[in-house]
DNA sequence: AAGTGGTCTAGACCACTTT
DNA sequence: AAGTGGTCTAGACCACTTA
């Protein structure tokens, strides 16, 4: 029988024989994180083309002196990330897709990533009134009872791209006009103290009305795309209300989806 | 100090105290999975309420008769799943939200789920084409080459609400029109043997043509939802492309996002 | 039969939050 | 200081795939 110590190439030369991770022990990412981070890295720059195999997980955690289950877990996470794809009985392979770096599952900070290309934003309204009754029921407040709402109208390459109304809790936080007109709403949440944690959207379209047309230099009954949001905290509690509407000829939402096993 | 078999209520009391959770160790299903199907039914009934505290996790693992990893295998399901939030030093909670169970992520299964609103199909079209430059790229084909084309009226209560278009490469199974007109594509594509594994999708929206108007029971020019849709099976290989016409007036995607942390 | 990932254990130490 | 989750280890046995 082998010797167990015997860890010549088996059937399947892996992939990244000669690839060196660093690990930093002394650093406060997590071990099974570093390794993730540089299996995508190396995904990325095409060291690890698709199809290929990574290697059993014994060798691999012998070779990079970590437990199994920390080099597991750092397959683990690119797994879901939709980057590798685990067959029992036959190894880890690198997926071998066309779609390498997609946008994530994002379109939570749609608003946020729209900035990388033209970001404008110009607060329209900003001011406390009492809550109707679909805003109170997404907001989970009284109906009537205060909550702020914010008109924006964002623009990309100097053309506006689409209409903002949010719906916020008023004690929550105070929206400066300013700070929004340089960055996303989310943003200013956050440096708020104020932690995401999950949104339900619907997305739908509609014909234009005249006055929408006009705000976005679109004719009356273009096609609209609209979106409603209401975001939570990590306590599940509601802390934005949105009603959107984008123009379709300018906008898209894309995602990507992976199937639960 | 207090001996450690002294496992008498800590500061919270856990409310699962009384819960008992029945684990079959000569069960195929994983004991992670048993306990987070257990663990989930009680969030679901309400024996488990929004903000209850989850007990910790090295008592839970010794009352189960578990260790720990496999305790935190079966919550951190639930985690990723938005029912239940950690938060260290303090505990496991279960998510406060009024949204209790969401259209888990789906969208890719929205044909089969709109089974349950009264389905029909129509097949209009199912024969071999060359495939344009469009559908050749999303398939990763060459232009020209022989792809399945597949056109589908989608009506729900009598009344049609989509118009669904799908490419296939053509030597990947052959599409019996009467068996599409009793269930969904991925639905005939999974008895197959395609296992779906990932989607790359494009929602937008335009106004509709008369010949669009005339299919669909709407006037011309109304708005109507696109959708473009790349699905892709395990080794990332492309296996269906896709662009879909909804009816914006009885049609709506809606999602559940969760913030990667 | 050999090799792979899938599951599970029984500990350990650390970082963070609350009291 | 006490309690919590976050990370990590060094093994073990099993189920599945391929040859």
């Amino acid at each position: 029988m082998a010797k167990t110590g015997d860890r010549a190439r088996t059937k399947a030369a892996s992939a990244l024989g000669s690839l060196d991770f660093a690990l930093d022990r002394g650093s406060p990412v997590p071990l099974y994180h570093q390794l993730a981070q540089q299996l995508e890295a190396a995904i990325g720059h095409g060291v690890l083309a698709p199809g290929n195999l990574l290697g059993n997980e014994v060798d691999l955690s012998v070779r990079l002196g970590l437990s199994r289950p920390t080099v597991r877990q750092a397959i683990q996470s690119l797994v879901d990330k939709g980057l590798l794809v685990r067959r029992r009985g036959v190894g880890t392979q690198v997926v071998h897709s066309q779609v390498r770096r997609p946008l994530e599952l994002s379109s939570l900070y749609d608003d946020l990533e729209a900035a990388g290309q033209g970001p404008a934003t110009e607060v329209v309204r900003n001011e406390v009134v009492p809550a109707a009754c679909d805003v109170a029921a997404a907001l989970g407040v009284p109906e009537g009872s205060e909550v702020t709402v914010l008109d924006r109208l964002r623009l990309t390459h100097g053309r506006p791209v689409a209409l903002l109304r949010n719906y916020l809790p008023v004690p929550l936080l105070d929206l400066d006009s300013a700070r929004l007109e340089s960055t996303g709403l989310y943003r200013v949440m956050r440096s708020a103290g104020i932690t995401l944690h999950s949104a339900r959207q619907t997305v739908g379209a509609r014909a234009a009305t005249a006055q929408e047309a006009a705000r976005l230099d679109e004719s009356a009954g273009a096609a609209l795309l609209t979106m409603r949001r209401t975001a939570y905290d990590d306590t599940g509690r509601p802390v934005e209300y949105g009603t959107h509407l984008y123009r379709a000829s300018l906008y898209t939402f894309d995602f990507q989806l992976l199937v639960r096993p």
